[in-house]
DNA sequence: CCCTGTGAACCTGTTCACAGCG
DNA sequence: CGCTGTGAACAGGTTCACAGGG
């Protein structure tokens, strides 16, 4: 794998091809070109193939990209070849939704466990896990190799439980905590604030009107 | 208000700051230096300086920012000293969870409607609000003067919901189901992808490691 | 002297345009 | 001939460095 550094957003876009391919694949579309996958993501047509570009050559000129193959290389590019074993923490409304939804099983991550404090959570189980206490999260972490952890507690939680998983040996935690965590360099921060993307539409209606 | 182009990532930035902000607010903190605001959010001073310079001269030389003066500066920049009446389409596990969520409504967004297919969610309350049948949804907009729409509904719904929600003439839309919706340029799209988001820190995790 | 606001320099990411292969 | 892969040109954002106000 070349580590030329690769723009950022050219990564996130990744998920978008990847999700647009496998809708394709499940219509039964056997080759996307460039220019129909960028249209329908409302991007460029160069763009996607720089993107892909940075990776390999997954294309073939006059006729296009292989969908089938194309899914497995992003996936390998992704990471998500693999299962990622994830835990949760916080059980409140947003939690269980989370525990439920099945989105995620078929993208390579696999919820292994979620926690709480509140013994009134503690033994009920929801969708296919049953929460524990938080004081058992390294336990889990250790025991099934956890590599992701997602905190869905409130705001003033947050940073407590952000420790709490670096301490485990955490490396990526999905936060939907409003709040900004400090943690170690060595483990990455994917932010979710509703508020603030809602702050943004806000913005931008402003914007064009 | 002067329309010189603004990054769209300093607009996104702007969100934390405010955020930041009213926590400082709350621990009763009157003053803050871009130097202080911007290392705890993992920035730099002179790109939270030149952010801020974009709407305005708020700071004070040799002072830093009075904090409660720029929380009302930026709420009135991104819209949201007005409030936003919303909707919420797809009354599944997510959608419960925003009915509940009382993050919105201090940030100036009213939940004004839910509204699903199925008869048998028709009619339960969530929060604050009753659940209504999809083919109210245009009366509600129009009645209420509702501006932006959240889709959680499944996958395979989202592009009619939103097809729904345009026609209506909602003019942003809080997307949380996993697809690329396909809406008029004058309607904007804000993508909530909690898989598209876990694939990125798979990412990040392989690469530093 | 501290700290902001800001032009200028720099760097990163996007678009263009075309060579080259099936 | 269609479509990819890619250097080169361009645009957009970030960082630097300093002038100037309290």
């Amino acid at each position: 794998m070349k580590n030329q550094s690769i723009p950022t957003p050219a990564v996130q876009r990744l998920s978008l091809y990847l999700r647009r391919l496998e809708e394709l694949a499940q219509e039964g579309v056997q080759k996307v070109s460039s220019h129909d996958l960028a249209e329908y993501l409302h991007i460029t047509a160069a763009q996607l193939r720089k993107d892909l570009a940075y990776f390999g050559q997954f294309g073939r000129p006059g006729v296009g990209y292989r969908v089938a193959p194309l899914i497995d290389e992003l996936r390998h590019v992704l990471g998500t070849d693999r299962t990622w074993r994830v835990v949760v923490v916080g059980v409140g409304d947003l939690g269980r939704a989370l525990l439920r939804y099945r989105g995620f099983r078929s993208k390579g991550f696999e919820l292994v466990g979620a926690f709480d404090i509140l013994t009134s959570k503690i033994g009920r189980q929801f969708g296919e896990v049953t929460v524990r206490h938080l004081d058992d999260l390294p336990a889990v972490v250790r025991e099934h190799d956890v590599r992701l952890g997602v905190i869905a507690t409130p705001s003033r939680a947050a940073q407590k439980v952000a420790d709490i998983l670096c301490e485990a040996g955490i490396r990526g935690i999905l936060n939907f905590a409003p709040t900004t965590l400090q943690t170690p360099p060595d483990v990455a921060v994917g932010p979710v604030d509703l508020a603030a993307t809602l702050e943004q539409l806000s913005f931008r209606v402003r914007a064009n009107s």
